[in-house]
DNA sequence: GGAGGATTACCATTGAGCGGGAATCCTGAG
DNA sequence: CTCAGGATTCCCGCTCAATGGTAATCCTCC
């Protein structure tokens, strides 16, 4: 599928070079980007020409390369994310405004919790969510909420595969999970303690599309020593309903519980 | 430096197709992609299929296919905007919440005004800004802010050019713009009633870099009837000044009006 | 001045990309 | 049910853009 001696498309190598910059590694020379991608030298330079001529990367004064205003600016245009954090962002701030205390927004994708949007960041507490970055599915409770609102056979493949305890109190037993899914279908929201880190836990309740599919979680992080964590439900619930509305979602209709198991 | 007849490199087409994609048009079929990007159908059918391999994009039940979710994270986790967006959106609830109408954040980019971030959508007034949206910089108090405070090279470059006249109050003579450009450093802000929709008015004011240059504009659009949106200024400075510290900036140095003429 | 790295220049080789054409699948109208 | 028009997939020979090694050049900091 490529001129390459190592088989990969122009498009795989894109990625490859896209994929090397993240939060920490916004900016890097061109040697260094083929060394994190692995690409060989000179492919590389005339890979990043070709990039920056379209301006998709682009070159700071220091020399060092970017990913480019440009690529951003078409990436999030065109793409449907904008959308739903537009929908999301006014209530999230309602949110956060009245618990004090991170609120994000995340997705399921590839089996993981993709976070496309966060607000407030709260030092005072331990919080690993990033924008655009990634978390286990069972440890999470937005990751929980949006498993459990998901077609029973991805639920099934899911829980079959082996999974990782992070603390003590993360759940990776199959049948233990399936029953705390039932409970965070029945109750509308899940909150779990210390599931990924010790020292906070997190509240998650779901967004739904016009389909009446889940579409997002809904979540704050808060202290896990705090008193009543689960006074915070009925704020997010009310948002949740919100941002719902807002894509379009039009009350539950009957049968809402039925889509899952 | 391709393979097409037409001569475009792979690259090329890429931005062709991602382009395709904009805020009304988040998903289509291949066929309607290829007619808008005027690529050959096989070629069209191929790349999409590439690109649909390394999850770039993404086919929905219907077959229409939209802009992934893996490309929108890629762009997002490694793009310099989500720095410059995390510095600022604190500061832009702020304002938000004092002023009530909508607030953006903009940055120079391939001489227009390039919109990263908008609070607050105001159905009351005319506001056309849009996220990853782009407007005239001679037409909007943003691009005058940017403008004033850019390199004096890059404003005699772009004062040379023809501008557009949208409204009765757009400035499109170069010696009356040098003159606004002036006052607007020397003030601190620009606040432009109607320079590109008669019935709204922008206020704009700088957001500053380490290094002391400008990284962006910090603006408000307000109906154009408001008594007095010079009152509106002291919140956004305070505002600029706290996204320019957020961003390392370290107070202003001797100097810092010497950077433009 | 010179060692070590980053960047650019050169160039022979070749298979990935190309795209016209035709077959097949879909869908909605009559 | 049939049929038309469009969307999508298959097929396939041609060809030149992409490849990546080697070597020269440019920096930059001891």
């Amino acid at each position: 599928m490529a001129n390459s001696a190592s088989g990969e498309s122009i498009i795989g190598r894109f990625v490859k070079i896209v994929s090397a910059f993240d939060d920490r590694h916004t900016s890097m020379s061109v040697a260094e980007l083929g060394r994190r991608t692995g690409l060989p030298v000179t492919t590389t330079y005339r890979l990043v020409n070709d990039l920056l001529l379209e301006r998709l990367l682009e070159r700071e004064p220091g020399g060092d390369i970017h990913i480019g205003t440009r690529m951003w600016e078409l990436v999030s245009r065109g793409s449907k994310m904008l959308g739903l954090r537009e929908a999301a962002l006014p209530f999230m701030e309602d949110v956060q405004a009245v618990v004090q205390h991170s609120t994000t927004l995340g997705i399921l994708d590839s089996d993981e919790v993709l976070y496309i949007e966060r607000l407030g960041s709260d030092k005072t507490i331990v919080d690993i969510t990033k924008i655009a970055g990634r978390l286990p599915v069972h440890a999470t409770s937005s990751g929980l909420v949006l498993l459990a609102h998901s077609p029973a056979a991805y639920q099934d493949s899911f829980l079959a595969r082996p999974l990782t305890k992070f603390t003590e109190t993360t759940l990776t037993d199959p049948a233990l999970l399936r029953r705390h899914l039932a409970e965070i279908r029945q109750r509308g929201f899940a909150a779990m303690p210390g599931v990924i880190v010790p020292e906070s836990s997190g509240i998650a309740v779901p967004v739904f599309g016009p389909d009446n599919t889940v579409r997002a979680a809904l979540s704050v992080v808060v202290p896990r020593n705090e008193e009543n964590a689960a006074a915070r439900v009925p704020v997010l619930l009310a948002a949740a309903r919100g941002i719902s509305r807002a894509l379009g979602w039009r009350g539950e209709l009957k049968g809402t519980l039925r889509q899952s198991h």
